[in-house]
DNA sequence: CCAATTTCAGTACCACTGACATGA
DNA sequence: CTCATGTCAGTGATACTGAAATTG
């Protein structure tokens, strides 16, 4: 018997599938950036500015479910380099405002082919039809699990 | 503009979505097994010795990809109210065999309920097709990325 | 005086590393 | 002596908690 053959109790649990993988990717992400000192928050964060424009850490927060005190780590790891800039809001000066560069978009863009390269190395077992069908039902159980993710 | 909205660079990134999505069942998990002091491992381990029969912790930790610390702390824990028993090996007595008992499989029918049921929760905006398709391309992504998984 | 935003220090948890003891 | 196995303490990364400072 192969030593290494997965329990098919296991193997039957969604749970554990998406779990495993989903953990191999981060890890994978985490590899290719590390050299640069950056995780994957660091990416989500250039993506919400670019596609939304400027953000209050507060709404970066709420729109990535991530933990305020990590938006401002993240941001003061991004404001270094000069990637986004913080500047206060006049309006409402509690808020930082925080908005990308043309080295953010630059870092964002390199980003986005090291995660496209991960993308491509995960996902090796499937067909180009079979990627864009995981795709679709992954965006499906993003929607539904929205409010607790 | 809705401001939890999720920017759409991300969510065209699938190690993106597949991370997310599976710490999110991960944590879930975590959260019903929490009143019992035990983790997802703890069910990885007695599936393993359901479906493989005794194993020494050493095959236990290479057939499910955990670290062999943890896999003596988990038996730790199982051992402790009689789910599994640990006797030396006769015939090599650096080894420690591991088998499961009747509590033990008890217990796994119970931490299957519930992961199921995360299951359910989790794949709650699939329909039952889809959530048989989602199925068979995690196991392909899985067979694929085998090696390093 | 109370609420919201940002920031910081401290805590908890998880997975891994390295060192050690036991036995083949 | 060497190698494999199992155990344990310690480390680093991650995410969260609670409190302080600033402003509305």
């Amino acid at each position: 018997m192969n030593p290494t053959a997965r329990p098919p109790t296991l193997m039957g649990i969604n749970v554990y599938l998406l779990s495993l993988s989903g953990k191999t990717g981060r890890d994978r992400v985490a590899d290719r950036l590390a050299g640069l000192g950056l995780r994957m928050w660091h990416m989500s964060v250039l993506a919400a500015l670019a596609d939304f424009g400027p953000h209050a850490q507060r709404d970066l927060s709420t729109r990535l479910s991530v933990d305020p005190s990590d938006v401002a780590k993240v941001i003061d790891q991004l404001a270094g380099p000069g990637h986004v800039g913080r500047t206060r809001d006049d309006a409402d000066r509690r808020r930082v405002l925080v908005t990308i560069t043309a080295s953010g978009r630059e870092l964002l863009a390199r980003l986005l082919k090291e995660t496209a390269a991960v993308d491509d190395s995960l996902l090796s077992g499937l067909t180009p039809a079979e990627r864009d069908q995981l795709h679709g039902l992954l965006l499906k159980v993003f929607a539904a699990a929205r409010p607790q993710l």
